[in-house]
DNA sequence: GGTTAGGGTTTG
């Protein structure tokens, strides 16, 4: 196991190995040697668990040193940590920010971002059997055992805690209840039915737990608001309960809550993150509340006190006739009568059994209509009746559901709303009224497991029209990009009639239209990812480089120095670096004689045997720097996967398929300014087009639709590309602009309606087939929305007003 | 300061 928890002064359960010495985290260099080392910090920053692949993860986290006699300097005490595959997964549930971690069995690489985070030089990799993380809990202060717990952290300081008058919490084993008592228990859910609604004023929970005293007790909870009821998604889940009411009914003892009632849910799974579940502000959890879920957790699982297999499936193991359980995502939902609503779900499985399809009139259909035919192969279609049409109706587009008891029907019955004849062996799903056998809807919280699988095999699914934004398909973006921009031709007039999402998908191609339309998603989320560099020569776009490849060419290129002749134009000048880290090498200075007189403002240098690093610090200094090598006497430019030219902080890149590079006197020909143009073009180098390139997708009453922005980006966001790649100002700009018209975590209320202009065209996909595409254009951000503003849609779509926030540029 | 429900498949 690469991951352990320790308890802080406990003798017993998993311990660092003794023959492990800790470092500390300013003295790592690329000297050190890492045999048998680790590293103890506290988790800063903790980045999400991020999905390459399935059952493959990737997390980065910042942990930093904070004892300082074990510091050799107060430089470099933080440094980033990238986990991988299980380990990576193990951390995301089991450490939080601000705990004390010991990483062990790590290698080293060079931080591509230490220019940027100011971090430490280096990054510590944590991947295969050797790699280890170590996690501390604090022990509880010896006074008070009791710690004040806050929802997301799972302690406070011990100060705060003797401020706070703790109220100590003893729990009744569910053997010892005694009638009209009111006790705090704990127990294991072995029962459950989601609240419904009771005849008096509150919903009713109906669960039965059992503990270690081998008692079924049942409870029964009521409270008006739902988020207070407890928060069970499956048998095995532990309740803890504070202020219940034992009683007799039917010659048994069962359990009411009362006055002051609260309740936390635990996962039941042994070993599962402590992550407590309920609508508390704040609410009381120390070690020994840790111990008993522990001890319950290992208990349950040693009694077989539930069927081993899990009542959810999957849709791909589906048996006509069957009760079952399905975690599923919700594309569409529409109304069929007054006792019945469609859910249109998927699970990225595909049923053995034929789906059946249902016939919707569209105008009643909320989200998308229809979807990609394969897509609407593997839509189950699920008819929810009576008691949970409430619950139904409050579900959100896009959302992760567990639906309790569904039954798998085989055949035609009369469902209303049904426009053909259908053969028997087609599956409908039916999820009756009542609320016997747990029946019900459960939206899953985002973070939970059964999501976090959900979105790795709807991710594997071919992109379509209503993914969520986790899925960055770079090769449709590049099939996309290399459509010719002529096709793009601009509109006619800014004053065309608005159409909705739904028409514009019948109409003709190669026009401008006009929708409004709110942003419900983009990709990439991470800025750096959209800016690509493109050819206008071949139309091929490509990623900018990374790094760490193009630091490799420099030192590749420094290393293999070999003297060489300067070109008659130019002066050449080498003398040793004193570096510290190669203090012998030749670090050489070619001047173009004609551009001497003032090479630091207006001039060009070719510079070689310096790094990249030297070269950027060098680039504040000189107004164009081209990066050359020798070789074989000669010299030439670097490969083109490095930047050809430095300009300050800009970065320009060559074609590699088009360029034929020469070295050659820049100065020539009477050239006055010297910017990247002229260099390019004296050294036969095709420049590469810094652009940005983002999927959007849009939603109006009717539809959703994917558009892209790219060649009028630019002008949508008021920052040049080559800006947002070399500032970080405009990088924020563009960040602050998607962040408002798609505000993180907000719902679809809070995201303002868009006045937009989109053309479409059409591009063939890997098979050859044609698809349309569509992409924003003429559309200018003119002025930035303000926060939090919730307008209301408007259906049908009225006519563009001056008042809306983004307009056409016209 | 406390009614409601008190598990055990719709009938589409």
């Amino acid at each position: 196991m690469p991951f352990h928890v320790l308890l802080e002064g406990m003798g017993t359960g998993p311990q660092i190995p003794a023959h492990l010495t800790r470092i500390s985290i300013s003295l790592i260099t690329t000297s050190t040697d890492l045999t048998n080392k680790v590293v103890k910090g506290k988790v800063v920053q903790k980045g999400p668990l991020v999905s390459l692949a399935p059952d493959n993860f990737i997390l980065k986290t910042v942990i930093q040193e904070e004892d300082s006699e074990l510091n050799a300097s107060s430089q470099n005490l933080s440094i980033n940590v990238v986990l991988f595959g299980e380990l990576a997964k193990n951390f995301s549930q089991g450490v939080n920010q601000e705990d004390m971690v010991v990483a062990a069995g790590f290698t080293m690489s060079k931080s591509p971002t230490v220019r940027k985070d100011n971090l430490h030089p280096f990054n510590l990799l944590l991947s295969g059997d050797d790699a280890c993380i170590y996690v501390f809990r604090p022990k509880p202060p010896p006074d008070d055992r009791s710690l004040l717990a806050n929802r997301r952290s799972s302690t406070l300081s011990a100060e705060v805690s003797r401020k706070t008058k703790v109220p100590k919490y003893t729990y009744v084993r569910l053997g010892d209840l005694t009638a009209g008592s009111v006790v705090n228990v704990y127990g294991v859910v072995v029962f459950f039915k989601q609240p419904f609604k009771s005849r008096g004023t509150d919903s009713c929970s109906i669960l039965k737990i059992t503990d270690q005293s081998n008692q079924n007790i049942t409870c029964s909870i009521f409270c008006e608001k739902l988020e207070d009821h407890p928060k069970i998604f499956q048998i095995g889940d532990i309740v803890r309960m504070h202020r219940v009411k034992a009683q007799f009914f039917k010659d048994s003892i069962s359990l009411v809550n009362t006055f002051g009632f609260s309740v936390v849910t635990f996962d039941g799974t042994v070993g599962g993150a402590m992550e407590p579940r309920t609508s508390s502000r704040s609410f009381h959890f120390n070690q020994e509340d840790r111990q008993t879920v522990e001890e319950l957790r290992s208990w349950a699982s040693s009694q077989a006190l539930f069927p081993t297999v899990s009542a959810a499936i999957h849709l791909s193991a589906v048996q006509p006739k069957s009760y079952f359980d399905l975690n599923c995502q919700l594309l569409a939902k529409a109304p069929i009568d007054s006792t019945c609503i469609l859910l249109r779900v998927w699970d990225g499985t595909r049923c053995p059994h034929t789906l059946l399809k249902v016939n919707v009139e569209p105008n009643v259909t909320e989200g998308p209509s229809s979807f990609s035919k394969e897509k609407e192969n593997i839509i189950a279609n699920v008819f929810v009746y009576d008691n949970h049409l409430d619950c139904a109706r409050k579900l959100k587009l896009g959302s992760f559901l567990r639906i309790y008891n569904l039954r798998a029907n085989p055949g035609h019955s009369n469902v209303p709303g049904l426009t053909s004849s259908h053969s028997v062996d087609h599956l409908a799903f039916h999820l009756h009224g009542g609320t016997s056998y747990g029946r019900g809807i459960q939206v899953l919280p985002e973070d939970s497991l059964d999501v976090q699988e959900l979105k790795r095999v709807l991710e594997a699914f071919p992109h379509d029209d209503m993914n969520e934004p986790f899925d960055l398909n770079d090769s449709a973006l590049l099939e996309v990009w290399s459509t010719p921009p002529e096709l793009l031709e601009r509109g006619d007039s800014p004053d065309m009639p608005l159409m909705t999402l739904s028409e514009l998908k019948q109409c003709e191609l190669s026009r401008v239209h006009h929708v409004r339309a709110q942003l419900r998603s983009y990709e990439p989320r991470r800025l750096h990812q959209a800016l690509k560099l493109y050819c206008s020569k071949c139309t091929s776009m490509q990623e900018i480089p990374d790094e760490e490849l193009v630091a490799g060419i420099f030192s590749e290129a420094s290393s293999d120095y070999e003297p060489c002749n300067a070109p008659p134009w130019a002066l050449l000048s080498a003398f040793l670096t004193d570096s510290p880290v190669s203090p012998d090498r030749a670090l050489t200075l070619l001047l173009p004689r004609q551009l001497m007189s003032d090479v630091k403002t207006k001039g060009l240098i070719f510079l070689m045997g310096t790094t990249l690093e030297e070269t950027y610090r060098l680039a504040a200094s000189y107004q164009n720097i081209v990066p050359v090598r020798s070789s074989g006497r000669e010299i030439t430019l670097l490969d083109l996967s490095a930047p050809f030219l430095f300009r300050g902080r800009k970065r320009h890149y060559g074609c590699k398929q088009c360029s034929e590079t020469v070295l050659r006197d820049p100065s020539a020909e009477g050239v006055k300014v010297i910017d990247e143009k002229v260099v390019a073009e004296v050294l036969g180098v095709q420049l590469l087009q810094c652009v940005l390139l983002m999927k959007l997708e849009l939603q109006d009453a009717t539809d959703t639709l994917e558009v892209f922005l790219w060649t009028h980006a630019e002008s949508f966001f008021g920052v040049s590309a080559e800006d947002a790649a070399a500032n970080q100002e405009a990088q924020n700009s563009i960040r602050q602009t998607m962040e408002s018209l798609c505000p993180p975590g907000g719902s679809m209320d809070q995201h303002p309606w868009l006045d937009l202009f989109l053309t479409a065209y059409q591009t063939k996909d890997d098979v050859g087939q044609n698809q349309t595409c569509y992409q924003i254009c003429q559309t200018t951000l003119i002025k930035p929305p303000p926060q939090n503003r919730t307008p209301t849609p408007p259906e049908p779509p009225p006519p563009p007003s001056p008042g809306s926030e983004i307009t056409s540029a016209g």
